[in-house]
DNA sequence: GTTGGTTTGTCGGATAGCCGACAAACATAT
DNA sequence: ATATGTTTGTCGGCTATCCGACAAACCAAC
């Protein structure tokens, strides 16, 4: 999932930005550690340079799962959520007072940074509609028809999803249980909707199908 | 509910921002107009003056409100949520283009711009928060002593607060049925944790038996 | 291959909350 | 006072989803 929606290590690559990379500290991370929780005190921002981390809200024993960085993704340390490496990950950390600073001499990223929070804040109203409008089934289906159009690969007999997820993974991001979930996409297994292709590779028959189960 | 955190009629005062105030004009709406939906091409930045006005999400016949905002809050046209007047309001209404203008020349209005974005980020995470984590009865109590806190008023036996909301628009708030509110509430009448004063307030005995009930 | 760990599938009982229906209470204007 | 509309309370049936339990399938290492 592209979170943000905007490659930040593209922008950083832009010559009249060239002065920011020097900011940030590169940091490596191990897969399933926990990068950052919410009562981190130092108000950081980060980027991630490589591998995936997921951004997650936690509740006593229960979890969910907001979204997960990829390469090019922003976030701040400051928001209130868990962070967690899915894979061995890099990430580019620097303060927020640098950022500010930034933002007040480097007039262009003063902009990126407006439409990456806009691009958060956007992807946090589209998680409130799922939770509250939607029942497991479509939520399911928006994340396969997303995932699909996003970064499917078309072959002849349909298009090819790799989701890189477990079961358990994909039901803390759609707020469900492993179980159901599991239920769920055996019925449309069953169905000929989705077809196995191998651990957490699918292939997608007919879109328009996920489509409507999407809408409800 | 200060949605913001930020009064933004008070800042628009200071004397370095006196310039911003000519940007703004002023519009009236009456109760339970319609004053922005989500298709509205506009890009508008607004601020509530008088009155309040919801902001919300809508799906086929189900509704779902974010928040409610009062004199000082500040929203945008763009968020993808309907907004609609609970009572007759007046805003004061710009173009996104203006702020963006304003943003670069005054670089103070910048960092208010920033502060009002965050909070409302932290404001969509904190409903995530409730609708993943927490039962119905929760988000009320929650809601509840959120709202004692915020805006209560100390009597001698107890806390008095005043709403103004029906239980259906309550409902809307928390993502539950007008019955469900209307049940639990009165349950909690029957367990004199809440003691009905008249047309939407009540009196809290006892604000800790709230708060442990917030926790689910 | 055998072994141990992780991931997945499935069942059945429990339950929170939805939904429609209806009556009671209240508010407002005439 | 009456009438009309709005708001509230309550009931019972229904369903999506949770939860615990357990077995099957898969994976990786020795």
């Amino acid at each position: 999932m592209k979170f943000s929606g905007i490659n930040l290590l593209d922008e950083l690559k832009r010559p009249e930005l060239g002065e920011l990379c020097a900011i940030f500290n590169k940091r490596k991370v191990k897969k399933d550690a926990i990068v950052f929780t919410p009562d981190n005190d130092e108000d950081l921002v980060f980027i991630i340079a490589e591998g995936r981390v997921r951004i997650y809200l936690a509740y006593g024993t229960k979890e969910f799962t907001l979204g997960i960085l990829e390469p090019g993704d922003l976030y701040s340390s400051h928001a209130g959520c868990f962070v967690q490496a899915y894979e061995d990950s890099t990430i580019l950390v620097t303060g927020v007072q640098s950022v500010k600073r930034c933002m007040a001499e480097v007039p262009i990223f003063n902009r990126t940074m407006v439409r990456v929070l806009g691009k958060i804040l956007q992807n946090s109203f589209s998680v409130i509609n799922g939770l509250v409008f939607k029942d497991i089934n479509s939520r399911l289906c928006s994340y396969l028809l997303k995932e699909a159009q996003d970064s499917g690969i078309p072959v002849d007999n349909g298009i090819k999803i790799s989701l890189d997820l477990t079961i358990e993974q994909l039901s803390l991001l759609l707020g469900a249980t492993r179980q159901t979930v599991s239920t769920l996409i055996n019925n449309m297994v069953r169905d000929e909707i989705l077809i196995k292709k191998g651990r957490s590779k699918w292939l997608i028959p007919d879109l328009k199908k996920i489509e409507e189960l999407s809408e409800n």
